[in-house]
DNA sequence: TTTTAAATACCGACCGGTAGGTATTAAGAT
DNA sequence: ATCTTAATACCTACCGGTCGGTATTTAAAA
C-alpha cells in the first residue's frame, strides 16, 4: 500500500509531537489512542512506534516541548526590556498568552505527574529553574533578599496556574486583559510593600 | 459464599464514596479499577453497580461529596468571626488547610472536567457559589464595589489553585505557613489598595 | 550511468491483556 | 414469601504494542 513521503526521523518525531500536543490537549492522556496521534500526522501506530517506545515517551516528548518553549517565551520577555520593571511586566503580559495556548495541556501534565514519575520531575526542575532565573533577575536590578524574591515568585506563579485553572474549569467572566492589568498592579505594590526597589 | 453484613442504601453509598476518595486520589481516575473501589469499602462489583450507574457516576459523586465539603469548611470559617477582616483571614487559613487534603483530588476533578461535561458544570457553579459568597461577604462588610470584589476573588482563588498544584507537581521548599502569612498580607495590602474598607 | 544491495521508514493485521459492565444467582433481613 | 443487598461468572470492547512485510530512499558496485 501506499507510503507517506519519507522524513528524516527528526523531522517526523518532531511533526509526531506536533500531532500528538493536539489530541492529548483535546481528548486527554487516557482517551487519546496512539493510533489517533499516529492518523493526526498522517501516519500509521508502525512509524509512530518507530519513533518512539512506548504511548508515555510520547507524552513525555510533548511534556518537555511544552515546557521548553514556555520558558523561551518569557525569557525572550525579560530580555527584551532594558527597564527591569518594564520587563517584568512584559513577563507577566507573555505568561498570560501562554495561559489561553496550553491551559489543557498543563493540566494534563500535572494529572499525569502523580503517575508518571519522569514527568513529575521534569516539571518540579523547571518550576526551580525558572524560579531561580526570576529571582536572580529581581536581584541583579535591585536591592532585595532572596527569600522574599522566592516568595513573590511562588505567588506570581500560582496565580498563573490559577487562572490556567479557571479558563479550563470555571469559564471565567472576567476578561483575561483586566486581569493582566490587576496582576502587573498588584505585583508593583507587592515590590514596593516588601521595598523590593527596581532599576 | 459469606457476604459483608448488609447496610442501608444510603450509608453503603457514603462507604463506598469515602473508598473511591481515596482511591481516585491515589490513582486518578483511569489508575482507579471499580474492582479496587468496591474492594477498597469491603465489597465487590457487584455491589458498587447495585448502588451507582457506573464508574464515572461514582466518580461525580466523589466531586460533588469533596466540593460540598469544601464549602461548608469555607463558610463556617467566615461565620466563626463577627470581625469582617478576622473572618476573612481564618476562611484564608481554612483554605490552605484544605490545599494539603485534597490537593491530588482536586487536579483530578480539573482534567476530568475537560471529558465529563457535568463535572465541569458543576465545578463552574460551585465556583460561581462561592465567588456570590465572598462578593457578598465583602459588601456587608464595607463599603466596595462589585467589580473590585470580583477581581479580588478571581485571583485569591487562583493563587490556592495554583498552591495545589505547586504541592503535588513542584514539591515547594517554602513551608505552606510562610505562605499563608503572606497571602494574608497581600490580601489586606489590596484591601487597602482598592478603598475596600471593612469593620 | 545503470543496476543492485542495503538501510531506513512506514503499513497493517493481529494478539494479549485489561477493565467496565451485566445477567443471574445467592444470602440475609423483614 | 418477598424484598433488598451482595457475589460470581462471564462477556465484550478496546487499546497498547508487536512483528512480518512492503515501499522508498540511499549507497555501493559494475
Amino acid at each position: 500500500m501506499k507510503q507517506s513521503p519519507k522524513q528524516p526521523a527528526k523531522k517526523r518525531r518532531a511533526q509526531l509531537i506536533k500531532a500528538a500536543e493536539r489530541v492529548f490537549a483535546r481528548k486527554g492522556y487516557a482517551g487519546a489512542t496512539t493510533e489517533e496521534i499516529a492518523r493526526t500526522a498522517g501516519l500509521t501506530k508502525g512509524a509512530l512506534y518507530f519513533h518512539f517506545r512506548n504511548k508515555e515517551d510520547v507524552f513525555f516528548a510533548v511534556v518537555k516541548e511544552v515546557n521548553d518553549s514556555i520558558a523561551r517565551k518569557i525569557t525572550r520577555a525579560l530580555d527584551e526590556e532594558a527597564n527591569p520593571e518594564k520587563a517584568i511586566e512584559k513577563a507577566i503580559q507573555s505568561a498570560f498568552k501562554l495561559i489561553e495556548d496550553h491551559k489543557f495541556l498543563t493540566v494534563e501534565f500535572w494529572q499525569k505527574a502523580h503517575t508518571i514519575r519522569r514527568v513529575k520531575d521534569f516539571l518540579a526542575e523547571e518550576h526551580k529553574n525558572m524560579q531561580n532565573q526570576i529571582v536572580r533577575f529581581l536581584q541583579k536590578s535591585g536591592d532585595l533578599k532572596k527569600r522574599e524574591c522566592d516568595s513573590f515568585f511562588t505567588l506570581l506563579h500560582a496565580i498563573f496556574d490559577g487562572l490556567m485553572v479557571r479558563q479550563t474549569c470555571y469559564g471565567g467572566e472576567d476578561d483575561l486583559r483586566g486581569l493582566s492589568k490587576q496582576v502587573v498592579e498588584i505585583t508593583k505594590l507587592y515590590l514596593k510593600k516588601n521595598k523590593l526597589k527596581l532599576g
